[in-house]
DNA sequence: TCTAAACCCAGTAAGTTGGTAGGAATATTG
DNA sequence: CAATATTCCTACCAACTTACTGGGTTTAGA
């Protein structure tokens, strides 16, 4: 398993937000509940998005998170780079550029872990959340209200 | 970091295994000595990699490992997951199926996993040992002896 | 003022990582 | 047969990460 339970529990809370903080804020205790998540454990994972400007925050009663941005400008790359850290496969393959590898000159590997990476990024920047929903509208899987229905 | 030294060290180990031991079997002392690992821990790799079917060992003096198959034959995919396990995503995304995840109906980024996985198995299982050096070559950094040159 | 929420920090049990150490089994060479 | 070079096996370890839990503080709306 790659991805950790914080990648993990934060892109489903994200994807959360878009279906239902459209008109008002969310609270933490209704996306745990709704995930099935532990609460407190949220907390941190929403500290980060929060940190790395992807939700915001209303504090005090009725309050909660709400995207930062609108769904189709924040892709899932962003979001678990938040997370997860640098999602590099090796030490010498990340994003921008090359760093610290004694045996650059005659490695085998480097070329094939930098190909790999940029695969990955391709399909990890060029998602938006979005796009999460919109496939799930289109497979008719969802359940909550349609967000985009005018009230 | 996404993938550890057991699969790093293992794959350039087998990278190395293509270049040196096409005449006779290479002991771990060159390879740990050659790649810069030490050579108790390489022991616990190539423990792996011979019981997944991909070495094969000579034991004795003048014994070392050899491949278990030509190298156009051994794809990135079968080592990193002799070395590292099941490649997953996560739980829902991983080759051969899908696994327990009781919100499989509603979760939505399920699908979004899936694709992901299935980009970077097509990286991992199209590319052979045989694909790393030839590219080595192509860009002019290896340094050892051509393999394929008569002797 | 009550309450619901974000916020913050500390701790923790279990697992993983990246090794080290010591020795036993096996095959080749002299 | 003895010496040597190698694989093979098991156990151990310290540091780190993961996936939480708990306790408290601050903020804002009713």
């Amino acid at each position: 398993m790659l991805i950790s339970t914080k990648g993990r529990y934060g892109l489903r809370s994200m994807a959360d937000l878009v279906l239902y903080a459209q008109k008002k804020p969310v609270p933490l205790r209704v996306i745990a509940e709704r995930q099935g998540i532990s609460e407190s454990y949220l907390e941190q994972v929403f500290a980060l998005l929060r940190k790395a400007g992807l939700v915001n925050a209303i504090r005090g009663s009725y309050g909660g998170y709400v995207l930062a941005r609108p769904a189709h400008q924040i892709t899932v790359g962003e979001v678990l780079q938040a997370l997860e850290g640098p999602l590099t496969l090796a030490n010498c393959a990340h994003r921008g550029g090359t760093i610290e590898c004694d045996k650059m000159d005659t490695c085998l590997t480097m070329p094939f872990w930098q190909k790999l990476s940029a695969k990955i990024d391709e399909v990890l920047f060029s998602t938006t959340l979005q796009d999460l929903v919109d496939e799930e509208r289109a497979t008719g899987k969802r359940q909550g209200p349609d967000p985009q229905a005018p009230i």
